[in-house]
DNA sequence: GGCCTGACTTGATCCAGATCAAACCGCTAT
DNA sequence: ATAGCGGTTTGATCTGGATCAAGTCAGGCC
C-alpha cells in the first residue's frame, strides 16, 4: 500500500511537511487485522499511533456491569489514539478491535515526542487534530441527550453521505460499511430499534435495502434530524 | 487574588517552569462575572482560554430545538476552552455561563501560541493536558451510556467529595456548590428524577438535607454505582 | 436440493425516566 | 406576619426505547 499517500490525506497531517511524512515512512509499521480481532485493550501502554488504511475499527469501553459503549468507529483516513500517545500515563483508556477486515499504520509514540521537541508547527498541527478530535466528541454527548433514536440514525446517514459521496442535491445512495449492529451500537441504541428507526425514517423518504440505504432529499432528512450542515465540516477526518 | 498561586495549581501549568509563569502574568486578564452571565457563546471567536479562580462556569450547547446539554460545570482551579484556542478554525464550540459569582482569569490564545513555538516542552504539557480533557470527555460518554440515574448522581458525589474532602474512611459530607437543578442538568436528568434519585441512595447511607450530603460509606456507594477508583484519578482537575 | 447459521426484522410487553401538575419550603420585601 | 417567588420535592401519568421471544431471509455447505 502506499503509505504516504494515506498518511498524507489524514486530518493529523494533512499540514504537515512532506519531509516529516518520508521521515516518518521509516518508523511506522503496516498491520493486518482480521475481523473481530483486538488491536489493544483498556490499560495497555498506549506505544502506537494508528491511521486506518483499510476497514473499521471500533474503540469501546466495557463497563464493569459488562456494558460496551462504542466511543466511535474510524474508517479509511482516519487517525485514532491521539490522545492516549500524548497523554501523561500513556495507557489506551479504551478498547480497540477491528469490526471488518482491517490494515492499519502503526506510528510510535517515539516519533511523535521528538518530533514535537524538534519542531513547533508539527506540536501545533497535532494540538489542532487533538482539539478537533474533542469538538467531535462534545458533538457527540449533544446528539446522545439531545437526539431521539430515529434522529441519530437519521444524523449518522447524512454525515456518512457527506463523507463518501459527493455534495450535489438530490437522491443520495449510502452503504453501510460495516453490520448494523455496530451502526447501532455507535448510535447507543439497540439493534432492534435500530431496525425500527429506519422505518420510521420511510415516512420522510429514506428507502433500505439491506445494507443499502437511499435517501430522497438530504434536505428533508436534515431537517427532521435537527441536523446542523454549518456546525459539521463534514469531512472524512471528522 | 494571587494570580501565580491558582495558575499553578492548574492542570494546565502544573508541570510549567516558574519563568513563564511569570511572563504570563503581564498578559493575562481577571474578570468578574455575576451568576447567571455569560462568558461567551458558542460561535463566538476563541480569543481567550480560562482559568476559573472562585466560582462555577457550565460549558453547554443548545440544539435547534432549544435542548441544552450541559458539557461541564468548572469550579476553582480548572481551566477550560483549550480546544478552542488550539483549533484551527479557533472558535468555541459551546456556550459558557456562570451558576454562581465567579472570577476567571483569562489567557489570550496568542500567548499559547508564542510560547508553543519557542518552548516544546511547554506544547507537549498543552498536548497532555487537552488529552487528558478528552479522556474525560470520553468518561462521561461512557457514564451516559451505562449507568442508571441514581448510579450518575452516586458517581458524581464520589467524585466531588474525592476532589474536595480528605481521602480518609468513614462517613464523609459534600455540600454542592450550586443549585441542584444544574447538578441533574450536568447529569442528563430532568430536576424531578434527580430528588428520586437522591431519595434512592438513602438506600444504602447517602443522606441529604438541603445543599448538605453525608455519605456513610463511600466504598459502599462506589459499589452501588459501579465506580472504579482506579479508573478516575480525582483530582480536582479531572 | 435441504438445512444450518448468522444477520436482521417484527411483535408483545415492560420499565426508567420524562412530563405535567400541585404542594412545599425558606427566603426577601413589602 | 404575610405575600410572593425561586428552588425543590412529591404524586400521577405517559412514553421511548429496552427486553424478551418469534419469525424471516440469504448465503454457505453437506
Amino acid at each position: 500500500m502506499d503509505i504516504t499517500k494515506i498518511i498524507q490525506n489524514t486530518a493529523l497531517f494533512r499540514n504537515v511537511s512532506r519531509d516529516i511524512i518520508e521521515e516518518l515512512k521509516g518508523c511506522c509499521q503496516e498491520k493486518k487485522l482480521g475481523k473481530g480481532s483486538d488491536l489493544f485493550s483498556m490499560g495497555d501502554p498506549a506505544t502506537s499511533l494508528f491511521v486506518v488504511a483499510k476497514g473499521w475499527v471500533k474503540l469501546y469501553r466495557v463497563s464493569i456491569s459488562g456494558h460496551e459503549s462504542i466511543i466511535h468507529v474510524f474508517g479509511p483516513g482516519e487517525s485514532f489514539a491521539e490522545a492516549a500517545v500524548f497523554s501523561e500515563e500513556h495507557i489506551y483508556p479504551v478498547c480497540a478491535r477491528a469490526v471488518e477486515d482491517s490494515e492499519l499504520i502503526a506510528i510510535p509514540r517515539s516519533f511523535f515526542i521528538h518530533k514535537i521537541e524538534e519542531d513547533s508547527h508539527f506540536a501545533l498541527s497535532m494540538l489542532g487534530a487533538v482539539s478537533a478530535r474533542q469538538h467531535h466528541l462534545i458533538q457527540q454527548l449533544e446528539q446522545l441527550t439531545s437526539r431521539s433514536a430515529p434522529q441519530r440514525v437519521g444524523a449518522f446517514l447524512l454525515k456518512f453521505c457527506a463523507s463518501s459521496g459527493e455534495p450535489e442535491k438530490g437522491p443520495k445512495t449510502v452503504v453501510l460499511p460495516y453490520d448494523k449492529a455496530i451502526v447501532s451500537a455507535r448510535l447507543n441504541i439497540k439493534p432492534e430499534t435500530f431496525s425500527r428507526a429506519l422505518a420510521k425514517l420511510e415516512e420522510i423518504g429514506v428507502k433500505t435495502d439491506n445494507r443499502t440505504v437511499t435517501i430522497e432529499s438530504c434536505q428533508d432528512l436534515a431537517d427532521y434530524c435537527d441536523f446542523t450542515y454549518q456546525d459539521t465540516p463534514c469531512r472524512k477526518s471528522c
